[in-house]
DNA sequence: TTATGTGCAAAACATTTGCAGGAGT
DNA sequence: ACTCCTGCAAATGTTTTGCACATAA
């Protein structure tokens, strides 16, 4: 979980690192690229998934399983719970405090060997309420 | 929510249903195509997509957005949270008290307006375990 | 110098869709 | 009859991969 273990410090990967770091957004790949691709033009969308990918295997960001279609990722690694607008597909941050006990309840449940929890919650974002008024 | 509500009840929905109710495994699409292949051989994959995309908006069936990179169905409709095989990709129920609270939590938490929540644990399956120790 | 990484393009998957003919109600 | 639904195949969207060249260490 060291930073940047067995890899080398190429621009590409830095830059997507950067990039990643300014937003709260939780970007798909595709929105990685299209941001990166504003300071490296000639930067392949493969690059971007591989780096991604890579990057969130050593653990120095994170790939969201979210719901919807396409991967998102995070530069925040420490463990939190996210919202995903169920209109829009926006996800969120929710800031409830992290529920480590259900990991010793779901020990008691369950045979598998425990590593971890996520939640997920559904909802309407401001924007998608604001348009369903009218 | 009421069962197949403006839908014709079809041999392919029927079976789709059917055989969907028979496991606890929680079958992506592919894998429910596969099982009604057996009793309908010429139904197409387009038609279970769907058929299961309807079931899962009208409540009869649960589309489960976890992990990996497909989609899977739940013939149990009522709350409950899984756990997935950081290993192999199984997607099996584990039984610990569904934690309404936490909705509240994120009502406080959040300018959503919260709909629901789902927890996905992330563990090693038995079968993964075995094999892990040679 | 050499293993790792990159750009590009093609391939691999998962899912959706258009359409002409078929079947519930 | 009149929709809604199906099978088929093609299209779409996302992610992965092969390969020849480039580059960090």
């Amino acid at each position: 979980m060291e930073s940047l273990p067995n890899m080398r410090l190429t621009t590409q990967r830095q830059i997507i690192l950067e990039e990643l770091g300014k937003v709260t957004s939780h970007p798909t790949a595709n929105e990685v690229y299209d941001m990166v691709r504003k300071r490296l033009p000639r930067i392949g969308l493969g690059t971007v998934y591989r780096n991604l990918e890579l990057l969130a295997e050593s653990g120095v960001i994170l790939k969201l399983e979210v719901g919807g279609t396409q991967k998102r990722f995070d530069a925040t690694v420490e463990p939190h719970y996210h919202i995903r607008c169920a209109q829009c597909g926006k996800v969120d941050d929710i800031e409830i405090p992290v529920q480590e006990q259900i990991e010793d309840a779901a020990h008691q449940a369950s045979s598998y060997e425990i590593l971890g929890h996520h939640i997920e919650f559904s909802g309407i974002c401001n924007s998608c309420q604001q348009k369903g008024m009218n």
